[in-house]
DNA sequence: AAAAACAACTTGCAAATAACAAGTTAATAT
DNA sequence: ATATTAACTTGTTATTTGCAAGTTGTTTTT
């Protein structure tokens, strides 16, 4: 059986773990959703992830920002607009995250009660997974 | 801009929102690292997973199963060897977050100082992502 | 030009959650 | 019969979160 050879037994698990490390940097209820939000809902200021992300405090927000931006996957520009606001962009490492959130996506279109799977997106999404997140990730990096 | 198209402007979120959802059950540090161990390193009792999660404490593993448990991840079964042991075991809907939980390693991979990235398994991984999921995900449903 | 409003936070505190150490119960091994 | 293993549970303490309110700098309104 192909999973035997898989199995690594005694292993010293994190670090030398890859899913141990990932989840170190955004292993928790909020990051996760904050990216999301910005690739998919294109949300890039405090308010609009304020807004977007549900049920979050602001001071929670706040340090999960921080800690992303310290991680390098999103960084803090001066709004073209106006002084006053913050652009919130996430890095390349911040957008490569989208293959594992359209995997959770599918998976909760799969076996969890979601209302609104009837968008046009989310068909195009499932007739060509790659395709599609191949192309959201090319627009966001070339910008 | 095909990103532009897929922008959904003042959606109202969770629920309704599969990303958060799923990130309701398993939007936590340690969740997905159990179910990863009991997929990738055949990790099926308690004290078992007690070890591979380096660090967890067992009032908390202890609550995580259960939460999974309720939630239809994974069921408990009295193992074949002992009525000592508890066989913990993934259902379908536990075995199908395999394909989210590759990408974040793969991402792991790309971004993160990670040490034993040269061993058989990842390197088949990389070569092959969907062939491998798909194995692995077929090993363990024919059980 | 002054006042109100907005944007991005910070601060203080109560409540919930997690970590740590120790103890409990049932089953097996010696 | 005794010791050990397995799977927890139960305090207790430390950390994190959630909530309300306040702060600072920048626009917008009057």
């Amino acid at each position: 059986m192909f999973l035997q050879f898989c199995i690594v037994k005694e292993s010293k698990q994190r670090p030398g773990d890859p899913v141990g490390s990932a989840l170190d940097i955004v292993g928790d209820k909020w990051s996760l959703m904050i990216i999301w939000n910005m690739i998919m809902h294109g949300k890039h200021t405090y308010n609009e992830l304020l807004k977007s992300n549900e049920g979050i405090a602001t001071n929670i927000l706040a340090s999960r920002l921080a800690k992303l931006e310290a991680a390098g996957l999103l960084t803090k520009e001066t709004h073209p607009d106006s002084k006053a606001k913050i652009l919130y962009r996430l890095t390349h490492k911040g957008i490569d995250l989208l293959p594992a959130l359209v995997e959770l996506m599918l998976w909760a279109h799969a076996y969890l009660p979601i209302h609104s799977a009837g968008d046009a997106y989310t068909k195009l999404l499932k007739q060509n997974k790659e395709a599609f997140v191949k192309r959201i990730v090319e627009d966001l990096k070339n910008k």
